[in-house]
DNA sequence: ATGGCAGAGTTTCTCTGA
C-alpha cells in the first residue's frame, strides 16, 4: 500500500489537482495539510465521486488537515490532547491492512516564522506536545506513520544552500533537535532509508524562480514506526505537481509498504 | 537590508507562510 502527504496550501484553490493527482497515483492514503478551509466548505462529494473517502479538521483562513483514504478510517482524533490549540493541525485514523490496524497521521508543524518569535517558541512547545503524544499513541498503535509538512529540514543536505540558512527557521539547532526527539521515539525518516538524489527536497519557494533553480527545502516527511519500517519498499518526491499551473509551493512524498515482503530488518 | 509570490479575509491593504 502507498501513503502520502502533500501540503496543498489551500485546498480550494487546488482542489483539482488533487483529484488528478489522486487518479494517477492511487494511493491507499493521501495527507493533506494547509487546506485553508472551514469544516462546513471541505469538499467531501469530489472525493466520494472517485471513491475515497475523508476525514478533515478545517479551520477558516489558516492550517487545516485530512487524510483522504481509499477504505473506511477508524478512531479518527483531532488535534494533540493535553495541548490547548486553536489551530488544527494534526488528524489521525486508524487503516485496516494486511498486517492489521495502521495509524497513520496527517500533521501540519507550525513554521515558526523566525527565531526567537513567539511563534517560534509555540513551535518548540508544539513539537513537545506532539512528542509527548506519540509517545503514547505508539503504545497503543506501534504500526504508526506520521506524515506531513514538519517545518524542518532535518540535515544540511536538505537545503540548498545551506550556508545561506544558518541558524535561520526550519533549519535552527532547537527545532532540529525536536525534529530528532521524534526519531529518537523509534520513528525513522524513510525517504533516507534510500538512496536518493543530491539535493532533493519538497518545497520551493515561489519567488525568484525558486523551482526552476532547485532552490528548495525538504521539509515534508514520512516517519515510520519500528513496527512499520522493516515493510517500506519505497519512499519517493514526486516533483511533477511543482510544476503545475497555478501550483502549491510543495509536492507530494509517497512511501510504499509492501507487506508481502518479510520483516527481515526487524532487530 | 529588503523584497521578491501566493492565498485568504479584514479586500485595493494586512497577515501568514517558509
Amino acid at each position: 500500500m502507498k501513503l502520502a502527504t502533500w501540503n496543498v496550501n489551500s485546498l480550494k484553490v487546488r482542489l483539482p489537482q488533487v483529484l488528478d493527482w489522486l487518479a494517477a497515483n492511487p494511493v491507499e492514503a493521501l495527507c493533506l495539510q494547509e487546506l485553508k478551509l472551514s469544516n462546513e466548505n471541505f469538499p467531501l462529494d469530489a472525493f466520494t465521486e472517485i471513491g475515497y473517502q475523508a476525514h478533515w479538521a478545517g479551520q477558516k483562513t489558516y492550517n487545516g488537515v485530512a487524510v483522504i483514504s481509499r477504505t473506511a478510517c477508524t478512531d479518527v482524533q483531532r488535534n494533540l490532547p493535553a495541548y490547548e490549540d486553536h489551530q488544527q493541525r494534526i488528524i489521525a485514523t486508524t487503516l485496516d491492512s494486511a498486517i492489521g490496524d495502521i495509524r497513520v497521521i496527517s500533521a501540519y508543524c507550525p513554521n515558526g516564522q523566525s527565531v526567537g518569535s513567539d511563534k517560534y517558541e509555540y513551535k518548540l512547545a508544539w513539537f513537545k506536545a506532539l512528542h509527548v503524544w506519540l509517545q503514547d499513541e505508539l503504545k497503543r498503535y506501534p504500526r504508526l506513520a506520521i506524515l506531513g509538512d514538519y517545518n524542518v529540514a532535518p540535515k544540511d543536505e536538505d537545503v540548498h544552500d545551506p550556508s545561506k540558512w544558518v541558524g535561520d527557521v526550519l533549519v535552527s539547532e532547537p527545532e532540529r533537535a525536536a525534529f530528532n526527539a521524534l526519531l529518537d521515539l523509534g520513528f525513522t525518516d524513510a525517504f533516507r532509508e534510500f538512496e536518493q538524489d543530491e539535493k532533493s527536497f519538497t518545497w520551493w519557494d515561489y519567488r525568484r524562480f525558486a523551482f526552476r533553480r532547485n532552490a528548495g527545502l525538504r521539509i515534508d516527511h514520512v516517519l515510520l514506526s519500528k513496527e512499520l519500517k522493516p515493510y517500506c519498499a519505497a519512499c519517493v518526491i514526486d516533483k511533477a505537481p511543482r510544476s503545475n499551473e497555478q501550483p502549491s509551493d510543495h509536492t507530494p512524498v509517497i512511501a510504499t509498504l509492501d507487506f508481502g515482503t518479510a520483516p527481515s530488518l526487524v532487530s
